[in-house]
RNA sequence: CGGGGUGUAGCGUAGCCCGGUUAUCGCGCCUGCUUUGGGAGCAGGAGGUCGCAGGUUCGAAUCCUGCCACCCCGACCA
C-alpha cells in the first residue's frame, strides 16, 4: 500500500479525480468546492440510492420532496439548530439581474429587486419540513408521519476536502413524526441500524454503532445516533447519523396534536441522513494503488470481457462466444460489459478495469478458443486463474458473494486491528501518532475534558458504541471515575 | 482571515537564481504502416495570451511592483 494513496483524502483524490469524480474548481470562486460527478461516479451512487430507497420503504417510509430555499424566518425558527448551521449558509437577496450601466455586455444586481424577506439555500431541512408538517398533523390518527427526501444541500463551509465535505452534495434526509418518545427514539434507532446494514452488508464497510456525546450532537438534537467507519490511513470518518429531535422541533413550529386521551401535545420527531460522503467512504476503505475497488453489489460493471486475438477471424469468433457468456451473465443478473474497442490494446483495457474497480475480468484469446477455457482476474486480491468454459458461469456467480464477503472481511479485520484499549494518557497520545486508529479509553463524561483531549491531541469522541460492556475506571485525562469506555479517534 | 507554496499546450512539466536564436520534454490528440495473452513501435503532424496588468531594459517566461487564481497547513466543520 503505498502512503500516497493513503494518507490522506486529497491523495485519493489525484487519481480518482481522473476517473470518477471531479472537484470542479472553475473560474468563479463561488463554486469552488462543488464537485462534478462523472457518469461512472454517478452509477455508484445511483446503486447505493437504490438500495437504500429499498430499505426504507421496507421500513414504511415514503419519499416526498420539499423546497431547496427557506425563509430566513423559518430557518431561524428552531434557535439550536439555526445557530448551528448560521456560519455555513449561501443566502439569496436578490431575485433579478439587470444590464450594467457602467460596464456595456455585463449584468449586474437589480437593487429594485431586493427580496422582502432572505432565502436560505437549504443546509438541511428540517425546518421547512416541519413547517409544512404543521398543517399535516392534528390528530394522532395522523401519525406517524414517516418521510425521506432525496436532495442537494448546501453548505458553505469554510474548507472543502474533496468528497467528504463538498460545498453542494447529495443526500437523503428522513423526517419522521411520531406520537411517543418511545416511538420516535425506536425510529432513531432502527434507521441507525438500517445504515449499518447497508454499510457492511452492500458497501462492505464495517461500522461502530453507537452514540455522540453532546458537543458532537446534531444541533437541535436531544440524542445522535452514529455510525462511525475506520479508513485505511488510520482516520475515523462518520458514514451516517440519525437523531432523535425530541419535541423541539414541534415547539419551534408549533406542531400539537390531539392524543388518544383529548389532550393536546407536542410531535416527537426524527431526522436521519447519509450522503456522498459515502462514495469517499468507499474509496478510502477498499482502494489500492492501482485504483478502486469496488464490493460486486455497487460495481456499475460487474464483470468486463476483453478479447484477445490477432486476426478479424479470431474477434469474430471469441465476439460470439463473449455475446453468448453476456447473455448468461444478464439472466442471472449480473451486470457485464464486452469491451471489443479496437483502438485499445488488451493492457491498455485491463489497467483501465482495475482503475474502475471492476470486480472481476475476463479475457478470452486464441489459447481459450483452442483449450475450450478464459482467465479469470479477481480485482481485490490480483490473482488470476484459467477456468473451463463449461465451469465459468457458477464460478462467476459464486465469486460475486465470495468477493463481497472477503472485502468486508478484510475491512473489518484492519478495523478490528485497529481499536486499541489505553490506560494512561501517554499511551492514548503514542497510539494516536503512530499505530493510528480508533483508541478505546475511559472519559469522565464532561465536555470539557472531551475539549482539552481535543485540543491536545486533535482527537474527539467518535462515539460512545451501543455494545461497551460496563467496566469502572478512571478518566484517560482527568482520572475522575468512569463507568464505560468510548471511541476517540482523528477523523475526517 | 493568518503561515507556506504554485501558476508555461487538454494533462504533467524543464527553463527563472545568473534576461539574449524559433520556449523544453513526456502523456494525450491527428495521419499512415506494423502490431495485439499486462498500459504498443516507428515515421510524420496539429496544438502556446509563459495567470493578469503595469514597470525596468536594445531585448522579459526569467528582474521589479500590484492584482488574480489554485494547492497545502491552521482557524471552521453534524
Amino acid at each position: 500500500m503505498s502512503k500516497n494513496l493513503t494518507s490522506r483524502a486529497e491523495d485519493y483524490s489525484k487519481w480518482y479525480n481522473e476517473l470518477v469524480i471531479k472537484a470542479d474548481l472553475a473560474e468563479n470562486s463561488a463554486v469552488r468546492g462543488c464537485m462534478v460527478i462523472k457518469p461512472y461516479g454517478y452509477a455508484i451512487w445511483e446503486k447505493m440510492q437504490a438500495e437504500l430507497d429499498r430499505m426504507f420503504k421496507e421500513t414504511g417510509h415514503q419519499n416526498a420532496y420539499f423546497p431547496i430555499f427557506i425563509p430566513k424566518s423559518l430557518f431561524e425558527a428552531e434557535e439550536k439548530n439555526a445557530e448551528g448551521f448560521a456560519k455555513e449558509c449561501a443566502i439569496v437577496t436578490h431575485y433579478r439581474l439587470q444590464n450594467d450601466p457602467d460596464r456595456p455586455g455585463k449584468l449586474r444586481v437589480d437593487p429594485e429587486a431586493k427580496l422582502e424577506e432572505e432565502l436560505i439555500v437549504r443546509p438541511t431541512s428540517e425546518a421547512i419540513i416541519w413547517n409544512t408538517y404543521k398543517g399535516w398533523i392534528q390528530s394522532y390518527r395522523d401519525l406517524p408521519i414517516l418521510i425521506n427526501q432525496w436532495a442537494n444541500v448546501v453548505r458553505w463551509e469554510m474548507r472543502t476536502r474533496l468528497f467528504l465535505r463538498t460545498a453542494e452534495f447529495l443526500w437523503q434526509e428522513g423526517h419522521t413524526a411520531h406520537e411517543t418518545k418511545a416511538e420516535a427514539i425506536a425510529e432513531a434507532i432502527q434507521m441507525n441500524e438500517v445504515y449499518a446494514e447497508f454499510a457492511e452488508n452492500f458497501m462492505a464497510i464495517p461500522v461502530i454503532k453507537g452514540v455522540k456525546t453532546e458537543s458532537e450532537r446534531f444541533a437541535g438534537a436531544l440524542e445522535t445516533y452514529c455510525i462511525e467507519a475506520l479508513m485505511q490511513d488510520g482516520k475515523a470518518l462518520q458514514a451516517g447519523t440519525s437523531h432523535f429531535l425530541g419535541q423541539n422541533f414541534a415547539k419551534a413550529f408549533d406542531v400539537k396534536f390531539n392524543t388518544k386521551e383529548g389532550q393536546l401535545d407536542y410531535v416527537w420527531a426524527t431526522s436521519w441522513g447519509v450522503s456522498t460522503r459515502l462514495v469517499g467512504a468507499l474509496i478510502m476503505t477498499h482502494s489500492d494503488d492501482k485504483g478502486l475497488v469496488l464490493p460486486p453489489n455497487l460495481a456499475p460493471i460487474q464483470v468486463v470481457i476483453v478479447p484477445i486475438y490477432k486476426t478479424d477471424e479470431q474477434l469474430e469468433e471469441i465476439s460470439i462466444l463473449a455475446k453468448n457468456l453476456l447473455q448468461q451473465f444478464k439472466r442471472l443478473g449480473i451486470s457485464c460489459k464486452y469491451d471489443d474497442r479496437t483502438s485499445q490494446r488488451p493492457g491498455a483495457k485491463f489497467a483501465q478495469y482495475e482503475l474502475q474497480g471492476v470486480p472481476l475480468r475476463i479475457a478470452i484469446g486464441p489459447k481459450d478458443l483452442e483449450n475450450k477455457t478464459v482467465e479469470l482476474a479477481r480485482r481485490d486480491t490480483l490473482t488470476k486463474e484459467n477456468i473451463a468454459l463449461d465451469n465459468l458461469v457458477p464460478v462467476v456467480k459464486n465469486l460475486m458473494t465470495e468477493i463481497q464477503d472477503a472485502l468486508f472481511e478484510k475491512a473489518l479485520n484492519f478495523r478490528n486491528t485497529h481499536i486499541t484499549e489505553v490506560h494512561t494518557f501517554d499511551e492514548f497520545k503514542h497510539i494516536l501518532e503512530n499505530k493510528t486508529g480508533f483508541v478505546s479509553a475511559h472519559w469522565d463524561g464532561t465536555p470539557e475534558t472531551e475539549q482539552t483531549i481535543k485540543e491536545l491531541t486533535k482527537a474527539t469522541i467518535r462515539c460512545i458504541p451501543f455494545d461497551t460492556k460496563n467496566e469502572a475506571g478512571n478518566c484517560i485525562y482527568s482520572g475522575k471515575p468512569s463507568s464505560k469506555r468510548v471511541l476517540f479517534a482523528k477523523a475526517y
